[in-house]
DNA sequence: AATTATACAAACAGATACGTATGTTAAAAT
DNA sequence: ATTTTAACATACGTATCTGTTTGTATAATT
């Protein structure tokens, strides 16, 4: 029963999503192709006739969405350094409540992170390596401008505050998806944010008076 | 060709030992059994005599270590809430010192960080949130004895305390533990703690003059 | 209108992997 | 000295998953 072009790209499109939800329910690796065919209404003939296998299936389902940090990074371009701070700090609460409600990303997201990088999926790693390094690079010239504008505090260097900011953001969004969301993560983590770029922004308490340069 | 008592308990720990290591390359639930055997030096026959099945022998394997977190948690008794801050930072500190040079945690940490939670893994993930939730609540209350004692900056609440440093230890060790270990574990989480712990002990630095109370 | 290529389903073959059943040897128990 | 039983190895049957091949109805092409 030959389908159309559009048919063809229907059932393409079930097919990743019905994988989405089968790798994000039983692991990428336990998960056999005939779940994800019979989730996605379909025999494995369909899957094998627009996937070469699995695998390939997964990096085309890991090419469906631009990864967690990439939209991030393209967000905090250059700002006036006077509001850089707060422009990360919106940025990064941004993205946790666009996590919260997209229900899509929140299943790629805690697929990619429990996902056994082993072997065939090297790409997968290494792009998530090259946008987790872009994204550092970005973070630490921004931080660099809000520190020569004298916005950082000097309990801060910019290299710090770029780990401090990624390791929280890191550590909340893994303990919401591995553990069950058992918080408010929008909430919880904008409030954890306000405190650390608070930490961010104030200045020495008992050092020199500003005295002019 | 039967073994004595203690030869048997020398096998069943090199299985143990062998599975360690396979679980943490192949990951769990792609490891086979067989797998585990050949690393051992035994056949299944000698797995299926010492553990009932894959998921118990996980479960074994899962006992032999205290959690990550579980000795951390019976560090941070009672101190002077002077010293409170200064303990957990340290408590901390060498907990990531101990992670960095002992590779049965880290392998144990990385496999528990990527199981696939389902079905049969239940116990496991309850435990885990047990014993987290153990340390947060001793986190909150060191942290309250140190803000009642007026060493806490008014920024941070002991709750929000607590969570920006679990989030930040999270992060922390899964970015090196998943990631390859690209970087000095002991090193650079030590100095992020000790930026984070100035945060928490910066008194405010406009506010009211300590009025004699 | 006849042909061809497409979009699958169904069937097939090979490889694991699992659990169990059985065999075997030597240590304990008697 | 037998007997028993612990500690495995070996062999077996079965289920499952994978990749491929074959069949087939129907769009698309000419």
């Amino acid at each position: 029963m030959r389908r159309t072009k559009a048919e063809a790209e229907e059932t393409r499109n079930s097919i990743l999503s019905a994988a989405e939800r089968v790798f994000f329910e039983k692991g990428v690796s336990t998960a056999s192709l005939d779940d994800v065919a019979k989730a996605a209404g379909v025999t494995r003939g369909a899957i094998y006739w627009h996937f070469s296998n699995k695998t390939d299936l997964f990096l085309e389902l890991y090419n469906t969405v631009n990864l967690p940090l990439e939209d991030m990074i393209e967000r905090d371009v250059e700002q006036p350094a006077a509001d850089v701070l707060c422009y990360i700090e919106k940025s990064a609460g941004d993205w946790l409540d666009e996590l919260a409600a997209d229900e899509h990303r929140q299943r790629i997201f805690t697929i990619l992170l429990r996902c056994p990088y082993g072997d065939d999926l090297l790409p997968v790693l290494e792009k998530q390596q090259e946008v987790d390094e872009r994204h550092t690079v970005m973070l630490d010239s921004a931080f660099d401008r809000a520190r020569n504008a004298g916005f950082l505090s000097g309990n801060w260097t910019p290299q710090s505050a770029t780990k401090a900011l990624r390791w929280m953001m890191e550590g909340l969004c893994s303990e919401w998806l591995l553990f069950g969301r058992r918080f408010d993560l929008a909430m919880e983590g904008k409030e954890g944010l306000k405190r650390l770029f608070d930490s961010f922004r104030q200045l020495p308490a008992i050092t020199e008076a500003p005295a002019a340069s």
